[in-house]
DNA sequence: CGGGTATATGTCATATTTTACATATACCCG
DNA sequence: CGGGTATATGTAAAATATGACATATACCCG
C-alpha cells in the first residue's frame, strides 16, 4: 500500500541515514518524484523498525543533538525488491495548473498570461537545476558504460525523465502564454502592422 | 486550500451536472489532471451548497432514481475566478514509477524490463485516447481561430499538454527498456554477432 | 429468474498527508 | 544578547483521499 516506506527504503538502500537526512534528501534528490515531511518520516521509520525492515544506532554528538542512524536489514532489502517487481498501480494525477487552464476561458487572456509565464519560469528554473546535476553524473564511468545496476545510472535515468518533463512543461507554458498574448493583442490593441 | 471544490466548479462552470455526472467527467475528461471519487464529491457538493456556491434542483425520473442537478451561483463563479488568478502553489509530485527506477540497480535488468514495457504500453494507450479526442476538438471553429475564451480551446490546451506528457513518458520508458534489454543481453547472452 | 451493468446518492472507517506545536543545541550576524 | 538558520527528533490535530458498505431502480443476457 503505502509507497512512503519504499521511498524511504529507496534512499536507505543507498546509504544509512537519519530521519533528518531523509527529509533533506527528499527535498533535494527525490523531490521530483517523491517527497514527505519529517512529521511523516519519523513515525514511519519507527514502524518499519518495529517490523524489522530497519535497525538504528544512536550516534552521540557534542556539537549537535544526538542522532539515530537507520540501516536497512535483509528483510528491508527483500521488501524493497519484492515491491520493485510489482506492477505500478496507476495513481491519480493532480495538477492545479491544468485545472486552471481548463477554466481559463472564464477570465481575460491578459489576466491569465501571468500564470503561464510564472509556471514557465518555475519549470525553466528546475530544468536548469536538473541539467547541472546531470552534467556531473553523466561523467561517471557507470553512467557512460550504461551500468544499469549502479546507483549512478538509476539516478541518471530519473534525471533524464525529470529534464524531459520540465522542458516539455516549460515549452507548453510558453506556447500557452504566447497564444494568450496574441489573443490579448488582437482583442483591443488591434492589429498594428508596424510596432511601437 | 482544497482544490477539489475548484475541480468541481471547473466542470459545473461548463454545464449543470449531478454528483454522478461529475464523477464520470472526472474519470473521462479531467482524469489526466484531476480526479475524485463519488464519496468525496457528494459531501463537497453539500458543503459548497451550504456556502452558497451552488444550488440544486431535484429532477424526478421514472426510469431511474431521482437526481440532483447542481448549478453554480454568481458566488460560485466569483470564487472560481478569484482562485483562477491566484499563483499556482507548487504541489509535491509523486510518481511510483520514478521511485522504482531509482531503485532499479537492486534487481536484474531482465527483471526490470517488464515494468518499463508495461508503462510504455500504458502511456501509449493514453496517448492514443488523447489523440482521438484532440482530432475532434481541433476541427472546432473556436479552436481553429484560437478563441482562448472558449471552453473548446481550454479543453484543447489541456489535451495538448496531456499528449506531450504521455508521448514523452512513453519515449522515456522505451529508452529505459531498450537500455535494460541491451544490458541484459551483454550480461549473459554474450555478443553473438549473427542472431539465432 | 439470477447475475451483471448502469444510473443515482449517500455514509463511514481507514489511510495518507499537511500544518502546527514542541523542544534543544550551536553558530553567525548585527 | 536577540534573531535567524541549521541540526535533530518527535507529537497531534486537521485536511484530504481511498475503499468498503449501503440502498434502489431498470435493463440486458443467458
Amino acid at each position: 500500500m503505502t509507497a512512503l516506506r519504499y521511498a524511504l527504503l529507496a534512499l536507505l538502500a543507498r546509504s544509512p541515514l537519519t530521519g533528518y537526512d531523509l527529509a533533506q534528501r527528499m527535498r533535494q534528490s527525490t523531490d521530483f518524484f517523491w517527497t514527505a515531511r519529517h512529521s511523516q518520516i519519523y513515525p514511519e521509520l519507527a514502524q518499519m523498525e518495529k517490523e524489522g525492515l530497519l535497525t538504528h544506532e544512536t550516534v552521540r554528538q557534542t556539537e549537535r543533538p544526538d542522532k539515530k542512524v537507520f540501516t536497512m536489514t535483509g528483510a528491508g532489502y527483500a521488501a524493497l525488491r519484492a515491491w520493485l517487481v510489482q506492477p505500478v498501480r496507476p495513481a491519480p494525477e493532480r495538477d492545479e495548473m491544468m485545472l486552471k487552464t481548463f477554466c481559463a476561458w472564464l477570465i481575460e487572456p491578459r489576466e491569465a498570461v501571468g500564470l503561464f509565464r510564472a509556471q514557465e519560469a518555475e519549470h525553466m528554473a528546475r530544468l536548469t537545476t536538473y541539467e547541472a546535476l546531470i552534467a556531473d553524473i553523466e561523467r561517471l564511468p557507470d553512467v557512460r558504460s550504461r551500468q544499469v545496476k549502479s546507483k549512478a545510472f538509476t539516478s541518471y535515468a530519473t534525471l533524464r525523465r525529470g529534464i524531459q518533463y520540465e522542458r516539455g512543461y516549460a515549452e507548453w507554458c510558453r506556447w500557452m502564454a504566447e497564444t494568450l498574448e496574441s489573443a490579448a493583442r488582437e482583442e483591443h490593441g488591434e492589429h498594428r502592422e508596424h510596432a511601437e
